[in-house]
DNA sequence: ATGAAAGCGCTAACAG
DNA sequence: CTGTTAGCGCTTTCAT
């Protein structure tokens, strides 16, 4: 086990101050006028002996830790999976570390996880975050923690976010359906209530009001397991043998929708047409490919990480909220294409 | 923004000194004989303001951060997202966050990687590594932090490691193949040298031996985009038209498979046969169902972390090293039944 | 049973 | 231009 090299280590052995290797460490060697030989030196002899400085004596002095708190709904859905990777990479090209914590939309949890990294100091927060944690969202922006929600907003809470305009996206979509001659589109979506849920499911209705049509949807709760969500659309299909399209809200639906169906033997899009929310290899490469509204992953984790690091960086701008919203692209695949017979 | 508690404002108002309050925190009132009726009215009162201690300032004192590093491969990959979920979930039962970052095979991006976790002290290590990073691995086991590899092993290291023996997931794949009667059947893996991969394309090279057959492999090159790795694979496909089975070394190779496929309009299984390595959404739903060597990613998760606490938390273990691989299963599908015209 | 005090390694104000 | 020094907040030994 090799010896940790420390500041004083090297102090020693060049013979100047602790202070002197300190500042010229952090750049702050100009204006603490030491000469540029001294500097170099400095720096010379730490490259040599490969020395790192603590960062956890130097957080606890300067309170910085560089670190990012990313809260995610869960890690192993494509699209925060995806989002995550793109933050992480673009964080640690400004120096940051992330960490990462699933919720699972589980406001305890998420409370927990929460207080966990206020404790970690992280420097930024970047979260998708479950309903009932208004409370503690809001404590932090009002203590001038940087903060940026993503996904979804939280109802009264003032705060940075990056969200997409789901109901463009699904009236675009819903009209879509409706122009290629399906009549009975319906909205399956989760009764999460949940910003950008509400908003994907008011883009439908208002399209369906536009061509006098009623609507027609299935709110699965959000906590029924796996299997219990496809027996609910597959009753839903069975109750409902004239709806002809189905606009499902989110990609995991999606997927069971397609379990569902394949299960009843429909066949898409002569039985029924279907478009989802969300883009991913699945919906590229099955068969039919399927029509999807997909989100500008990229774009989002640019304005996520550009937001938290003008709030993070930037402190002038105090009490200053940016909030975006992103518009979505409807891409038209073969699910939601009428055959003519 | 409330001022922070500290363990000092605790201690005053209940008129004791810091280190009991600090004892009786950390549960060691017991052993320094503190009455239990203080350690009540400490725990009651610290729960009364919601004091937590800072995590720095603990961890700058007893060397030990609760945090576990995790590299993986690429995080927006679905094996490794889930793979990194249950990880999660499970280290967060055990009072252990993770901070995870993603290589992509890239050897100096790891080795910064491998920095930045030591500089952050995590307490252990948790990696599916690329090739060259073989002497920084080496450096911390030598230095007895706990590192568990996973997915892979490297080359001349001895450490901790879960993989799954996939050896035996294609030679039972080929054979598979084989004794459906296809006869040309063809291995796409990747040139990255990895011995995951290695293991992988040594069991169909002796599945093929068994039978007399020689073996046609397609190594792509591992740092190509996706689109050229699906041009290659085309190019494959039209050089080698008796070809009529493949066997995919991962997952998104299958994907790229697939896409090539279905631009040369050929037919699953009637026209050539499918089976890949991972499972996944895609692979349960495609149209049809493609036959998958699954990988047992909860009991790799349980293992990691199992053996990941046992390295942290027993130290009197010192030089252990344990290594355990899991059986893959095949989940045969339609994609790789013959069909009889 | 409890308190005083010595650090963990680093930063930065201040005094030369 | 450089050195001294006072902490950041906590743990833990040792003396009482």
């Amino acid at each position: 086990m090799k010896k940790k090299t420390l500041i004083r280590d090297i102090a020693q052995h060049l013979d100047v101050s602790i202070a002197t290797v300190s500042l010229v460490l952090n750049g702050k060697a100009k204006e603490n006028r030491i000469s540029d030989a001294l500097a170099e030196k400095v720096l010379t002899y730490v490259e040599e002996v490969g020395y790192k400085p603590n960062q956890l004596a130097k957080s606890l002095r300067t309170g910085k830790t560089h670190v990012i708190g990313l809260i995610v709904e869960d890690i192993a859905n494509s699209f925060f999976a995806t989002v995550a990777g793109l933050i992480e990479k673009k964080a640690l090209e400004r120096g940051y570390r992330i960490i990462y914590c699933s919720t699972n939309n589980d406001t305890a949890k998420t409370s927990d996880l929460l207080t966990m990294f206020q404790e970690r100091h992280v420097d930024g927060y970047v979260v998708a975050p479950p309903n009932g944690v208004e409370e503690e969202i809001g404590a932090l922006v009002r203590n001038g923690k940087p903060v940026v929600l993503f996904d979804r907003l939280l109802p009264g809470v003032l705060a940075n976010a990056v969200v997409v305009d789901g109901a463009a996206g699904t009236s675009q979509a819903t009209r879509h359906l409706l122009s290629q001659g399906f009549s009975s589109v319906a909205f399956v979506t989760i009764n999460s209530g949940q910003t950008q849920m509400l908003g994907r499911r008011q883009g439908y209705a208002q399209a369906m009001r536009e061509y006098g049509l009623s609507e027609l949807v299935l709110e699965v709760d959000f906590l029924l397991e796996r299997e219990q969500m496809i027996q609910r659309i597959h009753e839903f299909l069975r109750a409902n043998p004239l709806c002809d399209a189905i606009l499902f809200s989110t990609n995991y639906l999606s997927v069971y929708g397609l379990e569902a169906i394949s299960r009843l033997g429909l066949r898409i899009p002569e039985d029924i047409a279907i478009v989802s929310f969300d883009d991913s290899d699945l919906f590229r490469l099955y068969s039919p490919t399927i029509t999807v509204i997909a989100q500008p992953m990229e774009v989002m984790a640019d304005n996520i990480i550009g937001t938290l690091l003008t709030a993070l960086e930037g402190g002038d701008e105090k009490g200053r909220t940016t909030q975006v919203q992103l518009p979505p692209s409807l891409l038209i695949r073969q699910s939601s294409i009428r055959r003519v017979h």
